[in-house]
DNA sequence: CGGGACGTTGATAAGTATCAACGCCCGTGG
DNA sequence: CCACGGGCGTTGATACTTATCAACGTCCCG
């Protein structure tokens, strides 16, 4: 499907793209370079499995570049998706053996994985990563509690316009555009991986997509381009009382 | 509605019920001697606000007995349950100033309450307690992530049933009784609370509720009282692969 | 006795799922 | 080089689940 690509082999901590949102933010250039000894690079391809669920996992890591998710299936192959996973995300949790969920690489993935033992044991070592890994969990809790209120609460069109929103928040916050009335970037799943973080089924999503674009709210540049004229109108389309985080 | 209850003036932490659950549950004696300086209990009759969203919150703290409800309103009044508190769970959120949800008391209700600052400050000194919280917190939000598989995915049917064995369930971990075959339990919610819960209205809660009794999977006793002869079948009802901590 | 909170049940409407057909794009192999 | 096939997306017709609107019942308290 896509060549594969040369892995990174070692990146600088110092010089790495998530030094100062991921897990290890907070750290001094002695933790760091403790870190730097146990890290490692991993190459996913777009597709494919970074671990399944319930299988022993004995890494944790950071997203570095690229976009996953995180899902559950039920017996009967009804599936949710209950994370998505961009750049400076964590991955694993210490002190379990197995991963809760599934794991897919949903675009080309580089991830900066650490042995679980060591890390575990870092972690007790050096409260800055401690710290800064109990902040970005309290972190996530807010948004899976955000995101029980889409999926509760809200309808179709709403879900499409808050997911649509989220990405666009979050790329901004990754690149620094926040104040931004405008957003356009590239929708990192397809309109069944987008079904299952909504849940909804994928013709829904088809049609609440072409809806938005009918109304002029976005505009679709093939398959997975969007541009957002106006992103305060999103915000109103996903029924969002907070702003989200845009134009504070 | 309640008569005012004598509030327990001060309980030693040593003898409190949550002693082994709680946020305090690692620490050694001295360190629950100064935790026993900054707490303080608070008492709230069923119904009671215990804070309003965006309120500023200078205290955080524990459920020592009764039910709270954390909540999100939209601002056309939709509102969506986003989690349950029961005895030795934590409420707020270090390093923030407001609340984030509505608090809201379904029981009555006694919290141990730790004012925010000294609590922070105590957080730093002593991993004990930071190391519980985010072990807690990581708990919390797989409970956020398995209930998006619920709101998400679950029919009307089977959204009932998670609620309530996963009421069961916690109720026979705080009593001890997690092998037991059968349970039974008063339900802390409303139709209403639990519609907003599981992300429906409270007409469906109702008529799927009757169903499952009239199906012989749950008795009803009063408006309040559940009793579930066989756990296993409420499990099969509610589509978990997992047998959610039951019978294992 | 009246009123209000809570719960149940019924009739109907609305939103979303399901089943099905079709279009586009791109990589592969004849 | 072109035809084929598969992955992905769109759109339509219809079925089904749940929401909405409404009536009524029960219990408890003033």
């Amino acid at each position: 499907m896509h060549k594969l690509k040369t892995p990174e082999l070692h990146v600088e901590c110092s010089a790495c793209p998530i030094r100062h949102r991921a897990v290890c933010s907070r750290c001094e250039s002695d933790e760091l370079s403790q870190l730097e000894e146990i890290k490692y690079y991993r190459n996913f391809q777009a597709g494919q499995t970074v671990v399944w669920s319930d299988d022993p996992m004995d890494f944790v890591g950071s997203v570095v570049s690229g976009v996953a998710t995180l899902s559950q299936t039920m017996e009967d192959g009804r599936t949710q998706m209950v994370g998505l996973l961009l750049p400076s995300d964590f991955v694993g949790r210490p002190g379990r053996r197995g991963a809760a969920y599934d794991v897919t690489a949903t675009s080309d993935l580089v991830m900066c994985c650490f042995r679980k033992k060591p890390f575990e044991k870092l972690m007790t070592e050096t409260p800055h990563i401690a710290q800064r890994l109990l902040e970005m969990t309290l972190d996530e809790l807010d948004a899976a509690r955000e995101w029980m209120v889409v999926l509760g609460r809200k309808t179709a069109r709403e879900k499409i316009a808050s997911l649509l929103s989220i990405i666009a928040r979050r790329y901004a916050v990754l690149e620094d555009r926040q104040s931004a009335r405008s957003a356009s970037f590239d929708l990192p799943l397809t309109r069944e991986a987008m079904a299952d973080y909504l849940g909804l089924t994928l013709e829904t999503v088809s049609r609440q997509m072409s809806a938005l674009k009918r109304d002029g709210t976005i505009i679709l540049e093939g398959k997975r381009g969007i541009v957002v004229r106006d992103m305060s109108r999103l915000i109103e389309e996903a029924g969002d009382d907070s702003d989200g985080g845009f134009l504070v």
